[in-house]
DNA sequence: ATAAGGTTTAACTGAACAGTTAACACGGGG
DNA sequence: CCCCGTGTTAACTGTTCAGTTAAACCTTAT
C-alpha cells in the first residue's frame, strides 16, 4: 500500500497573523489554558483538544512544548501547589509568636484562596487520585524534601506551644493536631464550596461575605479553643 | 457489504457454572465493584472494563443493569453520599442539647470515615468536577429538598445558640459558621490524608492513632473555642 | 538574498474506550 | 415438552483521544 501524497490546505490561516515584534509567549498561554482546564475537570477529565482551543493554538503545539499530557498536568500541579505549600512552611516555621503565626496564616490563606476558588478542590482531587505522585510533587513545590523540613517545623511549634503551656496561657496540644486544625478551618470551606452553595443556598457573593466574616472570626475562634 | 455470519466460541465458560438456587445478586456485585473503582479513580478516571473485571463479569453486563457509565456513577455517588449527609441533618436537627450534638457528630463522623477512608476525597472530587449534579444528588441522598430542610436546621441551631449566649455559657456565632467549623475539623483530615501521609510521614497505623486522638480531643477543642 | 532553526499548522495513526449486537443458557409456567 | 423472559457471554462498532508526522511559516544571522 503506497501512501498517497498528502493533500494540504494553506498552513497559516489568515486570522492567525501575529504581530511580529509582539511574540506572545505561547508556552505561557498554553500553561495558563492548561491550568484553567485541569482545575475545572481534573487531570483525567481534561481533554488536550480543549486546552488547545482555550489557548487558541493547535493541539500539536501542546505536544511540542510539553511532550505528554502527563507532563503538562505535572507542570500545572506544581505551579498550583507551589502557591499553597511554601506559605504554610514559611509562616509556621518562622520565629514569630504563635499568635502572630495564627493570624498570618488565616489571613494569607483566606485571601489567597478567595482569588483561587478552585484550587483546594483541584488539589484534594489530584492528591486523592494520584497519591503515588505526591512525594515528588510536594518536594518540588516546597523546594526541599518535606520529610526534612516538616519535622523541624513541628519541633519549632512544639517548643512554642510548650512555652505557652508553662506560662499557663495555653492548653497542651500536639503540634500536628494544631496544624491540621488550623488548615482544616481555612481550606475546607473552599473545598466543599459546591456543596455549601446548594445546602446553604449561597451564591458567589454570599460565599464571599461568608469568607470575609471568617477572616474576622477565625483567629479568635482558634485561639479561644486553646485557652487553658 | 454483506456481514459475514459471526464465528462464535462456546458461550458459557466451564468455570462460570453457577449454583442454581444460590443466584448471587449480580447487580449488587457490580455496584460494589463500581464503588471501589469509582472511589479510587473518580468518575472520569474509572474504566468500565476495570469495573467489570473487579465484579468478575463481562463488560456488557454493566450496560445491561445500568444503561450507561453516567448512570452507574450516579448510583455509586448517591449510595456514598447517603452515608454522610443524612447523619449530619439528623444529628444537628435533633432536639438534643448543643453539647450532645457536638459530641455525637464528631463521634459518628470520625468512626464512619475511619472505615471509609476514601469517601471524603471522592465526594469532594466529584462535587468539584460536576457541580451541576449536586442539587439532584443531594436531594436523593438526604431524602428531601435540602433547600427546605437546611434552613429549618439552621433556625434550630440558631435558637439553641442564642439560649446559651443568653445564659452566658457561649460566645455568639452564626449557625452556618458553627456547622462549617465542626465538619471542617471532622472531614478535612481524611480528605487531605494522602498529603498528611507524606508531609508528616504517617503510615496507615499512625494515621489511625492520629484519628483516635482527635476523637478524644476534638469535642473539648470545639467547645473551648465557643466559651465566652 | 538565503540558509538555519525554532515555531505553527493540517492531517494522520493507533489504541482505548463506551456502548451494541446477536447468540447462547436455563429455569418455570403453559 | 416447548417456548418465553431474564441473565450472561464473545465479538463487534463507532467514536474519541493522545500522540506523530511532515510540510509550511517566520525571524534572525550570515
Amino acid at each position: 500500500m503506497i501512501k498517497p501524497a498528502r493533500k494540504r490546505k494553506p498552513v497559516r490561516s489568515p486570522t492567525a497573523a501575529k504581530i511580529p515584534g509582539r511574540e506572545a509567549a505561547t508556552e505561557q498561554r498554553i500553561l495558563a489554558a492548561a491550568r484553567a482546564v485541569f482545575l475545572r475537570h481534573g487531570t483525567a477529565g481534561a481533554r488536550m483538544q480543549e486546552i488547545a482551543a482555550e489557548a487558541g493554538v493547535n493541539q500539536a503545539l501542546l505536544h511540542y512544548y510539553f511532550r505528554t499530557k502527563e507532563r503538562l498536568s505535572a507542570a500545572v500541579f506544581q505551579q498550583v501547589a507551589s502557591r499553597i505549600f511554601p506559605a504554610l512552611v514559611q509562616t509556621l516555621g518562622a520565629e514569630t509568636s504563635l499568635d502572630g503565626k495564627i493570624n498570618h496564616l488565616i489571613a494569607i490563606y483566606l485571601d489567597n484562596l478567595s482569588q483561587n476558588l478552585f484550587v483546594p478542590g483541584y488539589l484534594i482531587s489530584e492528591l486523592h487520585h494520584h497519591p503515588e505522585r505526591v512525594q515528588q510533587l510536594l518536594s518540588g513545590a516546597i523546594g526541599a524534601d518535606p520529610q526534612i523540613v516538616m519535622p523541624a517545623l513541628l519541633k519549632t511549634l512544639e517548643r512554642q506551644i510548650n512555652e505557652r503551656v508553662r506560662d499557663g496561657t495555653m492548653r497542651p496540644i500536639k503540634p500536628q493536631q494544631f496544624v491540621i486544625n488550623l488548615i482544616s478551618l481555612c481550606i475546607f470551606p473552599f473545598a466543599a464550596r459546591p456543596m455549601l452553595s446548594i445546602v446553604f443556598g449561597m451564591n458567589d457573593a454570599a460565599f464571599m461575605r461568608f469568607i470575609e466574616q471568617r477572616k474576622k472570626e477565625l483567629p479568635e475562634f482558634f485561639r479561644g479553643a486553646l485557652r487553658p
